[in-house]
DNA sequence: CCCTGATTCGC
DNA sequence: GCGAATCAGG
């Protein structure tokens, strides 16, 4: 991926408003890591990192002399683009799914902390919000397709535990090896 | 363990 | 210039 002038100026601007490197990199999208946006960061000769509340904080000094072994490199990035639009849907299934938001906020929010997959809200095309994960699930071919739905956003288009299978895979690499250990 | 930003250095 | 590997810290 390239540093064009849109996406530098989208990283400056989301850094400058305090997200997160990670987060940042999840809104790039393109397969961008949060080393490499903290890389580029540095290069951009950016502010260090500026919180919400105004204080600068999490001071962190390294003094580090590390090898660098050689990078296996791992990309692998979905950049789903769902375009099959579902049926139905009307204001009064739309209105029954808003109303069970809430109750299924701490069940999906469980479901990331153990690692296991989110409540599937099954919404189609037309339920999703800006509020709602649109990762898809199934065959697209099929009318059995949906979005996770689920409400557990992370400042991306998926919920948390989606946006990390969507653009972590270094975040995957990592914990499939602390398990298998 | 998860996460964060910082740094180094091979490419 | 880029970013993976690695660090130190929360």
């Amino acid at each position: 991926m390239n540093w064009t002038d849109e996406r530098v100026e989208k990283l400056t601007k989301l850094w400058a408003e305090g997200l997160s490197a990670s987060q940042i990199a999840t809104q790039l999208g393109g397969g961008v890591s949060r080393n490499a946006v903290i890389g580029k960061v540095h290069r951009l000769c950016l502010p260090g990192r500026v919180k919400a509340g105004g204080a600068t904080s999490t001071p962190t000094r390294t003094a580090p002399k590390r090898p660098a072994a050689p990078a296996p490199r791992a990309p692998n990035y979905p950049a789903r683009t769902i375009t099959r639009t579902a049926p139905r849907a009307d204001d009064t299934v739309a209105l029954k799914q808003e109303m069970d938001i809430q109750p299924l906020e701490d069940k999906v929010e469980l479901a990331v902390v153990s690692g296991t997959l989110p409540t599937s809200r099954r919404l189609t095309l037309t339920d999703l919000t800006e509020r709602t994960c649109k990762w898809p699930v199934g065959d697209p071919m099929t009318d059995d397709f949906h979005f996770c739905g689920c409400d557990s956003m992370d400042s991306s288009p998926y919920c948390k535990y989606h946006a990390k299978l969507a653009y972590q895979p270094v975040n995957e690499r990592r914990r499939a090896a602390a398990t298998a250990r």
